[in-house]
DNA sequence: GTGAAAGCGCTAACAC
DNA sequence: GTGTTAGCGCTTTCAC
């Protein structure tokens, strides 16, 4: 592979030093006389010498490296949160082994086996429904985890989130005071936390303060991207509802269109609030209103967080629930 | 860090055999009698040992891991590429080590520079502008390079794209064609091959076959993103630009928007075409007409290729060159 | 078909 | 302040 790797031990032969004291300047130890360094400094440069981490990682245990599981990076929501945890991770010399998991548990646990295998020194695991194969890979490892815009209804791992109960009932109240009577609700499966524990909450709460009967009808799952947005928009209408609360942006630019294409006019017969206020809320016309949650701090609190832990330092809250606002654009009345 | 992992020599101890055979079943070497390996993979369920990659890695030169630089995550276009990059790796068994670079070329250094630290197998870079910088960093390692939706005007290191000069002479043409008489081209500076070479040479050489002069005040630099299209508009509108060929397609959004905010009609009054036909060419209303790229395909690709030099196998051309479409929607003219 | 032993390039005591 | 010496956990000749 290499044709003549140099090694620290030819930079401590050229530099008249050992080995140790050239793996204490590379290191930035401050126990070497400062002429030693310049010289061992002088060497290295002269050599082109470049430390390899592979070594560095089998004699220290540690890699500098962390492994993050990701749905799919080409899902704005999520390449957001990424971009929040590589920035951080870059920022304390940790660099991200990025894997796509598609939510497949099956495809989540060999990824998760091949990342411990590698030694990360920590992960970042975005994914709505932590399965039970995936929890027991978890436990197995002895590498610290945290959660990244995905809750853990245990609370067994870290996680960094926002309060998402909260925000959907805010959101949804907001509808409902615009004068919305029929709110409709729509998110991928149910049976992932998020949406069947907390947001489906959420929901229920601001139309129990509205005195508004729950009605299962208006309560629609499926995939988060525009087509099934679009798709959507018949059955909606069937069941007459006159707004809806969305979980994903591309899927409410899926509703927004459908709405658009069918000639209704929205906000006026037809209101929509999304959550995640990502650039896509705003290119639309109208523009979406939103819940507004910080994703790409989520992403950069949760890397902060593991950087803790992988430091063992003492971590107060192992779940911190970062702010949200709404934001109100032009899909929700004035 | 671990508590007490289990190494090769344990799961030897264990089975009666030397380490040797257990890095033999590990892996899948054929010289090892079907009961030997029955014996020690019954061993290594049992201690559910996990080969340590950081050894196996110092020891075989292979880290199966590649580098991946690439400007922002969280623009489609790259998120596309890096899904391609990423799944064509996960079949070969490798990882990616995702690394944003901003195209800022001091940080592609220190990024570059890790990352051979790291030992990683291979490298794919995306960015239009390889610094001389940069040049040196990829010369001074002896790993496969190659570039994904990204030129060497150099042809130096390998790489996977479309033709785009073709593309956009082809994209300005139609426009040409349905009636457009002051076509705006509009990119990211224009120091980047990719704009100042490939696509300026497309528009100038379908210009040239409908006999139009070429007009500076038509060109125009900005940012990658829909607020900077948007405000372009007054630019546009005081130069008289009938039409305009853009770059991208976050771009291309904030030019639509920035007409229908000001009332003009697209396509009646203004035609549009956009670049890489990314998921917001349909969303938008009218959808936009785009030259059509295979982005995954290029990442997929490239990554393919990747592999064939890890492998040390003959590549017979060094630059890939995919086929591109016209995908005619609503921002041009029937 | 299997084992012994020598590294891979570095860190981390420990000694001086 | 610097050197010596074990490993870290695995692969890989080379014997047998």
């Amino acid at each position: 592979m290499d044709k003549q790797t140099i090694t620290i031990y030819d930079v401590a032969r050229e530099a008249n030093v050992s080995m140790a004291t050239v793996s204490r300047v590379v290191n930035g130890n401050p126990n070497v006389k400062p002429a030693t360094r310049q010289k061992v400094l002088k060497v290295i440069e002269r050599l082109d010498y470049r430390p390899n981490a592979v070594a560095r990682g089998l004699a220290s245990k540690k890699t500098t490296t962390v492994g993050v599981v990701i749905p799919d990076i080409t899902n704005i929501y999520f390449s957001t949160l990424a971009r929040g945890i590589d920035d951080v991770a870059t920022m304390y010399k940790y660099n991200i082994i990025l894997a796509n998991s598609d939510e497949n548990s099956q495809k989540e646990v060999s990824t998760l086996d091949n990342l411990f295998a590698k030694q990360v020194d920590g992960l970042i695991y975005m994914g709505h429904n932590i399965s039970d194969a995936v929890r027991a890979e978890f436990s197995r490892a002895k590498t610290p985890i945290v959660l990244a815009g995905s809750v853990d209804p245990d609370e067994q791992v870290a996680s960094v989130n926002i309060d998402y109960k909260a925000a959907v009932k805010d959101a949804v109240a907001l509808l409902l005071q615009k004068g919305a009577k029929k709110v409709a609700f729509i998110s991928s499966a149910m049976n992932e936390p998020i949406n069947g524990e907390y947001r489906l909450a959420g929901y229920n709460e601001a139309l129990a303060e509205a005195k508004i009967p729950y009605d299962g009808n208006l309560v629609f799952e499926t995939d988060y991207n525009f087509r099934a947005g679009a798709a959507l928009w018949d059955k909606l209408q069937a069941v007459g509802a006159d707004a809806a609360y969305v979980a994903d942006d591309e899927l409410s630019v899926g509703v927004l269109d459908g709405a658009l294409d069918h000639g209704v006019k929205v906000p006026d017969d037809f209101q929509i609030i999304t959550s995640n206020n990502t650039f896509l809320t705003e290119i639309t016309r109208p523009q979406l209103s939103s819940i507004s949650q910080p994703l790409y701090d989520i992403g950069a609190v949760a890397m902060r967080l593991l950087t803790k832990m992988m430091n063992k330092e003492a971590v107060t809250d192992k779940t911190v629930l970062l702010p949200f606002t709404i934001a109100e654009r032009n899909s929700t009345k004035k």
